[in-house]
DNA sequence: TTGTAAGCGTTATCAC
DNA sequence: GTGATAACGCTTACAA
């Protein structure tokens, strides 16, 4: 009889002998509400095996029960682990997942946002790095009022909006390792300018070497742009010089495999005749010859608790409710391969 | 004087002088309707700069203006490589991207996909390999009256749900460069059991020996999942064998990265002791060394024509009515580093 | 604690 | 061609 085969908020109602309000405070959970009614409400509810309508909500409620992922990162791995991260915190609620990436480059880029988080009145956004890191992107979100949690290396904004890693510490650890193996002349093929995680794991590396009082000449540092290809070319021009670097750390995976690349290129052996660390631990880094020493970047966790965060309270489920998500996700040093002690 | 911020369809025909059904007519095109009247609704639409209101149209239409990838594909920069074609089909449009992973193996997967069409009320969706294989998924959908087009490696359906590849015929003439090399002993590394496109590239693989007169030994074939560790394994029984494949051909990139790391374990130096050839042609291909020569298989380029499929003819722009979207997309041998001529 | 009436912003029906 | 009026399925006042 329905023309749709769904059952509505009505069809509950009816069959339980209340309003539809009654049965929409059941829905939502309203603290008054008679523990009878509320009671045989549901066992109506699951009897139907209904299931309110979203876009009725939606359109009611000024909101939809969307969350947008929002990115401009252009590691295909990491865009995964982060989908997958947001997706297993997303199960068995009633968001779904929409993807945004975004170009950083164009001038639209934040009218092109507004415009699509006004219009599809998203409940939250996730903020992936580095476009996580414009401030202004995350003050649109707040004049929009649409919710946010920003990923990113650093704590570049309130607590309740952020999930951060310590990518910092991370790679002085990292630094440790390499100079504990006796290394001396490392090379840092750094991130691309702009990009904080760049910033904050430069930092590390000059924090270990410093403590370490290790001389970093500005040679030493050849920037990347976290793709493979500059990774190559930034290990080109370390390995150019003399004396040669003996260990080089990589400011992630990908521009570590181009380095190793460039190291077989001249026919140097890893890790012989050269160490080298990577950050992210992506299957990459596994799969490289030798097996890459790497930080572990625990991204999908830290996209999981940044969805919790985002949909914190609002769930049905009362399992989250009042557990603070945390916010500081550790990184740690993957030891594989490519590091051995320094020869000379 | 709104609540929010934006101009709704009442708005409009206040201002205009027309009821909001005729506004209604505009938006959706409606072919009788007074050109002087149209005109003077889109300079009001134009100069509020009104934008329809997704969620209202998603209830009264039934029908939410949201496309979904479906998928269980364990490749990162396949998924990502689909979601870029999806996405510059859908950019412009009104519709968004909401993407769904499944679990093939899980005995509730049918269920849980049919209560995402129902309740999201998708427009359509996108099925990628290997669910879209999957016929089951293909009918319910079909049964839930939501679009769908499907991504495969050979037709399996109606042209209008489909975009195909041609694996087969690939793979041969991939296996025929090697043949043409002076390889003789080549082996396989298989895709897993149960895919579609496993099979094809199999099947291609055997026809190219076949008409070659060059006879294929169960024992040339090794299983693999399409993971790297799948293909160090089967690259292990492969070159196990005496006398030895002179080439391996491997169903994918990832394997055929495996094939690298295993031979490369044994001292195996690629291509003068092994020629290797892979499929996909991901970013891991240009990357391993030797770089991979591989098949290339548009699947972005898949991915868009599948998705411009789903909305053809309801798109606002009229740029592609009646343009039939190509079905069928042909993958192309690259050749890089990874074959030499046979020496034994 | 529960119900009634009035939206939310569209589209569909069916007159005019 | 165009416009009242009633859906669409839910929520938020505001009563009771």
């Amino acid at each position: 009889m329905r023309k749709t085969g769904q059952p509505t908020i009505n069809d509950v109602a009816r069959i339980a002998g209340v309003s539809k309000k009654t049965v929409s405070r059941v829905i939502n959970r309203s603290p008054l509400l008679n523990e009878e009614t509320r009671r045989k409400v549901e066992e109506v509810i699951e009897g139907l095996s209904y299931i309110p309508n979203p876009q009725a909500r939606a359109l009611a409620l000024r909101r939809n029960f969307l969350i947008g992922l929002v990115h401009d990162n252009p590691n295909a791995q990491t865009v995964m682990n982060v989908q997958q991260g947001m997706l297993e915190a997303l199960r068995g609620t009633e968001f779904e997942m929409v993807v945004r990436p975004v170009d950083r480059g164009s001038a639209t880029m934040l009218d092109d946002l507004r415009h699509f988080l006004e219009r599809q009145r998203l409940f939250g956004v996730l903020l992936m790095p580095p476009i996580s890191e414009n401030d202004s992107v995350a003050k649109l979100c707040a004049d929009i009022g649409c919710r946010y949690v920003r990923m990113a290396s650093a704590p570049v904004d309130k607590p309740e909006n952020m999930v951060t890693s310590n990518d910092r510490q991370a790679v002085r650890e990292a630094t440790e390792h390499l100079i504990a193996n006796g290394h001396r002349r490392i090379g840092l093929v750094a991130g691309p300018h702009g990009f904080r995680s760049a910033l904050e794991r430069r930092l590390g590396f000059e924090d270990a070497l410093g403590d370490a009082g290790i001389a970093l000449p500005r040679s030493m540092i050849a920037d990347g742009n976290y793709t493979f290809e500059s990774g190559m070319v930034a290990a080109e021009r370390l390995l150019d010089l003399t004396p040669r670097p003996t260990a080089i750390l990589s400011c992630n995976d990908e521009m570590a495999a181009g380095v190793i690349h460039a190291a077989r290129q001249r026919g140097l052996d890893i890790p012989r005749d050269l160490s080298i660390i990577g950050f992210d631990d992506t299957p990459i880094a596994a799969h490289v010859w030798p097996p890459l020493t790497t930080v572990r970047w625990p991204i999908a966790s830290m996209a999981r608790s940044a969805a919790l965060k985002l949909i914190a309270g609002i769930d049905g489920d009362e399992r989250d409710e009042g557990v603070e998500e945390p916010s500081l996700f550790l990184s740690t040093l993957i030891r594989r391969g490519s590091v051995s002690t320094a020869s000379n």
